[in-house]
DNA sequence: AACTATTTATAAGA
DNA sequence: TTCTTATAAATAGTT
């Protein structure tokens, strides 16, 4: 529809192109306003050229593209399978916010703050909660150090097989055992905002910065 | 362009409109597609007819338009601030389902399941936090008994100034007064699968389910 | 769905 | 760029 008919492959010449794409766009958005308006459709088109630059139009709610996308994204889901749109994603991250303020409420009264709301079985029910893990943490404490104590005592035997002497062993070697012991309990006793490198799982979280008040 | 100029709006026959929906359509999509080829630039159209069916094109990367649907919002989000684009949300679901999974490994750590990644510092640290929170707790609880009793006291003493009957008046009432408090106590010594109504923060968080151990 | 008289879009040139 | 114009394409109304 011009001086001559042209094949439809790219153009070479830039200025043309460019010339060329100025014009048909025009001509592409017209049509797609003129088919929205004569046949009662919605009509949404996205444009980029080849420079990157944005042109966009949306018949239906004017000036709305959002939304022809948001409807086209709630078809595609339901046919093609798996996919989600915009909408089911805001729809999921209510529903992680609101878990994820459960979680943190949970934890606050867990740490022992926040427990005005709580009625007195509620409190009872969580000091026997604490106690329980109170007790499996000792439990797995015992565990740790009577390992310690065990590896300890191998080594020592082996140390004590290779340079043969012996003066004093049992009584001086115990007293290094339990030092060495001790010296890891006093640690635990230091502030919790003094950094403690080899406590990956605990720094992890972020909410232990907000809870832990030792 | 056609046997006779017609005007730019709604065509009420609706066959007619059904017609022209069909050849405008086809219509469009081809110079979409056009454009594309002719231009190197990269075009997507979305059409639904007024019978809610939908129909859509995509040059670029052939027949993908959520790819140019994507770079659409990421432009939009850019210049008309506080969008957020399919790409964005997708992003921030990571990052919460990044920290729901750690709240949920401390809090399984802290109900004291799963400790065997723990170090002897993490427990000795762990178990003193513990020892804090329940330390709060207990005296939340002080706090409710000792408001509870002095309650049940003015109610008591406001009833026998009504009545004004008074045989074995202090005994029985504290014996009153203690049965009350003690039974609260038993009641929070039932298992924690057995539902108690009164406890409505515990049971809003999901974890609980998994936690509790009573 | 085909046909065709017309209108419309636009390629090339200025 | 924008305007002009010859010509190709699209399509309204008809069959």
């Amino acid at each position: 529809m011009g001086r001559g008919r042209i094949e439809i492959k790219r153009i070479e010449n830039t200025s043309s192109r460019q010339v060329t794409f100025s014009k048909r766009r025009g001509g592409l958005l017209k049509k797609a306003n003129e088919l929205a308006v004569l046949c009662d459709a919605q009509v949404g088109v996205i444009i980029f050229s080849y420079t990157g630059k944005m042109y966009d139009f949306c018949s239906s709610p004017p000036n709305n593209l959002q939304y022809l996308i948001d409807k086209y994204q709630k078809q595609v889901s339901v046919q093609g399978e798996g996919f989600s749109s915009r909408q089911q994603l805001m729809y999921e991250i209510e529903k992680m916010k609101a878990e994820n303020d459960k979680l943190e409420v949970f934890m606050r009264q867990y740490l022992g703050e926040d427990l005005t709301s709580f009625s007195l079985n509620d409190i009872m029910q969580l000091e026997q909660q604490l106690e329980s893990s109170i007790n499996k943490v000792r439990k797995r404490k015992e565990e740790l150090l009577s390992q310690q104590l065990t590896n300890l005592r191998r080594k020592m035997h082996n140390e004590h097989a290779m340079v043969a002497i012996d003066e004093k062993p049992g009584p001086s070697a115990m007293m290094d055992l339990f030092g060495n012991v001790y010296q890891q309990d006093s640690a635990s006793e230091l502030p919790a905002y003094r950094l403690q490198p080899m406590q990956p799982n605990l720094q992890q979280v972020g909410f232990m910065n907000h809870g832990l008040q030792l």
